[in-house]
DNA sequence: TTAGTGTTTGCAATTGCCTTGCATTTGCAT
DNA sequence: ATGCAAATGCAAGGCAATTGCAAACACTAA
């Protein structure tokens, strides 16, 4: 199997075509253990084999999210669009203030407030936001 | 009381200076009840008396995160920056979606979390962002 | 395999949010 | 009132992200 085609079922499902940089920015997003930036995807790929142009990056990117293969946010401290494939899962993550390192979450801590909030204040959860901020192990050390 | 200085305790509170246009900007904050960018200020202060200009609002905006007096968020949909008042309560609310309806929550779920991510994941949480959606006692039975 | 089609990409220019440098004005302490 | 640091207006600049267009490419149907 061709390696510039290691998500090609994905795509077509999608209705778009199997391309070299949407395979490669796909590879890059299950890699990657947190969310990056269009500009780190860029580098990554123009160091690699493949030279890319960086509005090639932004349009691929925008195209999988409006068919929710990833999901773009903006980064707290410099409002930078940031883009992670979509695991269909419901997670959080840790947002370090020192080194901006995100870090995810096992699980969900919401479980068991559902129950809390549906027996005190009646009230039917259907869905929440999350952000923890705080210092991951290494910054807290310096 | 001179309306432009409605603010003035504040701001020298702060070490800084009472202007006009920090008055008035504190005022719209707090009139809004939603959060607001900075060229919706900037309109709505240059229809007014006062004309202004954009880095001024910029500037102050930022003067007033750096003293904590606004808070800076980005809008979800397009990333632009978001500015409210810090009303400095730690607090949250259950929002219903079908009335949208605001109920606030008598304390804060997040405090026995904190003891498990420092154990599990060695951090330190220093702040967290929360929201609830769902349905209401009443708007359930609908 | 080849030719044909719409899609994708590179490139360069452009947009729009936001920031910065500098001269002038203003708030405020003396 | 006077003096000085802080705040402001103005214009230029920075930078993430977008766009128009021509060339390259993926895929389909001969
Ligand atoms: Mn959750
Ligand atoms: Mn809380
Ligand atoms: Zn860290
Ligand atoms: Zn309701």
């Amino acid at each position: 199997m061709d390696e510039n085609s290691k998500y090609k079922d994905v795509l077509n499902r999608e209705g778009i075509k199997s391309t070299r940089h949407r395979n490669a920015i796909l590879e890059l997003l299950e890699e990657s253990e947190s969310p990056l930036t269009a500009e780190q995807l860029y580098i990554n790929l123009r160091d690699k084999t493949a030279s890319i142009d960086l509005s090639t990056v932004y349009r691929t990117l925008d195209t999988f999210a409006s068919k929710n293969l990833v999901i773009k946010s903006n980064r707290v401290d410099d409002g930078k669009a940031l883009y992670e494939l979509n695991h269909h899962d419901h997670k959080h993550h840790l947002l370090c203030v020192g080194c901006h390192k995100l870090i995810s979450m096992e699980d969900c801590p919401m479980g068991e407030l559902q129950q809390v909030l549906k027996k005190k204040m009646d009230f039917d959860v259907t869905g929440h936001k999350l952000e923890i901020y705080g210092y991951c192990r290494d910054c807290k050390k310096l």
